[in-house]
Order: structure tokens, then C-alpha cells, then sequence
DNA sequence: TTTAATTCGGATAAATTTGTCCGAATTAAA
DNA sequence: TTTAATTCGGACAAATTTATCCGAATTAAA
């Protein structure tokens, strides 16, 4: 469903906000450690985020990554899976046509638009702060 | 969503059963042509997929592909999709995880099981003769 | 001012997916 | 029986995604 780079992404930006949310920077050792993801591919991830204004970078000793509190609950996941997969799982015909439209529909149209469209509103109304706290309250795993 | 090859191959079944339905067979040029696929990828897609028995292929001059007439509204979307993207879809953690259940759940779990059961039941819900009669009425298009 | 911890960014490599080529096998029809 | 139309299957190639390596830049602290 999502890329690698997306799935380590969210996990990323989950923790990040966790340790934000308690005054914590993360660092990439950290964060890889934690979501037990490889380093530098998750260092690509985490630049991606931060050109998309999704976390911010502070380079040098004790630098890492930090989301800013007040943000952690107006950050929706579909930000975080925008920046990194692009609108391709919202727009772009299941069946790979290039045009696919209600006037010009694919034979799935109408059944992938609904789907599409719930997993839209997920996504959309899934905000950051949710996710950190389960996880902080260990109601949820980011390894395994 | 789907990989290309699953996008190829539900595009090529649905043309199949369309045919088929008209007492005809469809040879891969013809497929290929009318789903605008690139004919030797094609090919192997359609092997996988006779190789599941999903449809079946006759060698030699008028030869081609076909699926049983009787068997057309009983052939589900979902059939053709395990074949070919096998079951990560429904199954998998959408974070990645190697475990993700309910009872160590990664912080989107249930709000994804509900997208994927949802789509499950699309594609177990959807069959190929409702898809191949909408082509045939010119109410869908397989290519464009 | 030096050192060390960190992110940044470019080059490269490995793995997977997508795609091509071509000869072999099959089989209907001439 | 020969020919030609077709699928089959293996080897290969290209493109994309995933992953690694390493030096440069930044910066806090010794």
C-alpha cells in the first residue's frame, strides 16, 4: 500500500513526535533503533520530512529531530504520506489508465473511488497526536 | 495499489471474459492491443494466471485465451489479485511490521484493518461477468 | 580553537519490478 | 507433411526502489 520509504516515514515522524511531546530531540541512531529501520535509507526519509516542513533538522551535538509541540496535533498522516508517495494512492486509475474519470470509468471505477475515498478520509482525519500518545502509553509498537 | 502486472492482468481478464462470452477467443496481439499492454510482459502475466487456473490457454493458429463461459460470474476480482500480488494486501502491517495484531497492534492498526477489510470484501464482492457486460455495453473502457 | 556529534548530499550498489528477445513446443490448416 | 500461428519458457535488459558509503557542513561543548 505504501512504499518503504512512507512506512519508515510514519514510523519515523510517530516517534519523533513521542520524544517531542516529552521535550526530546531524536537523534537518526535513535530513531533507526527504535523503529528498527537501516540508517542511511532512513536518513534520505528524514530529509524528504524535513524539506517538506514536516520535522525540523538541528544539525551538530545533541542535533536530531524534533516536530514543535503545538504542531504534533494539527499534523494529519496524509501529509506525511504526501510528502514521501506523492497523491498517487488518492488520484490515478486503479486499473493504471492513464484517463479513468466518471464519464470515461474503468470496470472498477466506481468500486475503487469509494475505497479510495475512505482511505482519503482516514488518512486525513488521523492526526499525529493520537498516534504519539498510544504509543506513549505502550497501547502500541513501532518494531516488530 | 496493485503491482503493473496485477493492473495488466485484471484489464487482460476482463477482455478475456468479455470475449469469451462471445463464443470468442482473445490471442495475446488482440489482448495487448486492446488494453494497450506491452505484449511480452503481457504474456507472462497470462501465464501466471493459466498457470492458476483462472483462465485457460490453447496453443496453435487460432489459439489464444479464453475462460469457461459458466465460469465467468463466479470468478472474483479478488482471485485474479491473489494470483497475481498474492495476499500482502490484505494481510501486512501498513507500517511494515512483521508483527501487527491486535493484541501488539502498530499505532495505525485498526484504522487500517478497517480500510482492508472493506477492500477485501470489494474484491471477493466484485465478479468478472458484472466487469466484462460493462465493457461490452460500452459503459467502460480498458484502455486511454 | 579544537574536537566530536550530528545532519546533509552526492555517488554508488543491491534488489525488485517491469519489460524485451528469441528459440522451443504445440497445433490447426494448407 | 509442411507451414504458419500461436503459447511457453528461459535468458537478458532497463527502470525503479531500496539500501549503503563516505566526505562535507554545521554546531555544541571541551
Amino acid at each position: 500500500m505504501f512504499s518503504k520509504a512512507c512506512e519508515y516515514g510514519i514510523r519515523a515522524v510517530i516517534y519523533i513526535a513521542q520524544k517531542s511531546l516529552n521535550e526530546e530531540r531524536a537523534s537518526l541512531k535513535d530513531i533507526t533503533a527504535e523503529i528498527d529501520s537501516p540508517e542511511a535509507f532512513t536518513a534520505k526519509v528524514l530529509q524528504q520530512l524535513a524539506k517538506a516542513k514536516i520535522i525540523n533538522s538541528v544539525k551538530g551535538p545533541n542535533g536530531g529531530f524534533e516536530i514543535k509541540k503545538e504542531d504534533i496535533d494539527s499534523i494529519k498522516l496524509s501529509e506525511i504520506v504526501n510528502a514521501l508517495d506523492g497523491d498517487s494512492i488518492y488520484k490515478g486509475c486503479g486499473l493504471g489508465l492513464k484517463v479513468c474519470n466518471a464519464n470515461e470509468p474503468c470496470p472498477v471505477h466506481d468500486k475503487f473511488t469509494t475505497i479510495r475515498s475512505e482511505l482519503r478520509k482516514m488518512l486525513e482525519n488521523t492526526n499525529l497526536f493520537e498516534l504519539a500518545t498510544s504509543l506513549e502509553t505502550g497501547l502500541t509498537y513501532l518494531k516488530r
